[in-house]
DNA sequence: AAAACATATCTACAATTCTCGATATATAAA
DNA sequence: TTTATATATCGAGAATTGTAGATATGTTTT
């Protein structure tokens, strides 16, 4: 858990929004096809089509964030889901909360 | 308060450490000659050398860390104080905390 | 085996950040 | 009022990040 490199990770608008959509898939994205629930996260494609921005920056955005640990990856098929690192995702909000 | 723009304050470690070493500034700076008391924080140059970065650096740092509102400077004669804003610091982990 | 599809990686360029030395400004000291 | 000191600002080059299109890889379907 690198304080520096998550903080990076939420320099940017974009990628904090990503944080917290995940936090309520139902919610911020519309129901996956083959999939029927959210267990592993939300395929590449969704997250994409939300931001508006490239596959290739939202692909290396979520490349980042799971270098970070911020995110967990799983394969079905050819589609990857990513969801939240609770654990590590509280570990930061508890150093940053007890150190700074 | 801007969580983006806080978070590009602590994507660096230096600037990281120098808000934890503002919190304990006797243990942290040698005493004032001029003023006995670290109530308006500490001074530039005693935060340039303990960094050991240039005094361009630091003065640039310090004035990132104003804008986002981290710090709170004061001129006291030719030294200009810095010390932390502890209510934007703690609107921050509470933001954070919250919708993170 | 070929085509189609989702995602990842590569390449490249623009934008931002890092960092410094040089210079400017403000204040204090001589 | 000249000089010294502390800090801020300017200008610049190196390093990093943002972002996209093109291509590669892995998987499924035909």
């Amino acid at each position: 858990m690198n304080i520096v490199e998550i903080s990076k990770v939420l320099s940017n608008k974009t990628r904090v929004e990503i944080l917290k959509w995940l936090k309520n898939p139902e919610e911020n994205f519309p129901p996956h096809q083959d999939i029927d629930h959210f267990n592993d996260g939300v395929c590449v494609g969704y997250i994409q089509d939300k931001t508006g921005l490239s596959q290739s920056t939202i692909s290396t955005y979520l490349n980042s964030m799971q270098n970070a640990n911020l995110l967990i990856p799983t394969r079905h098929g050819k589609w990857t889901y990513y969801k939240r690192n609770e654990k590590v995702i509280k570990a930061y909000l508890g150093r940053l909360t007890k150190e700074l």
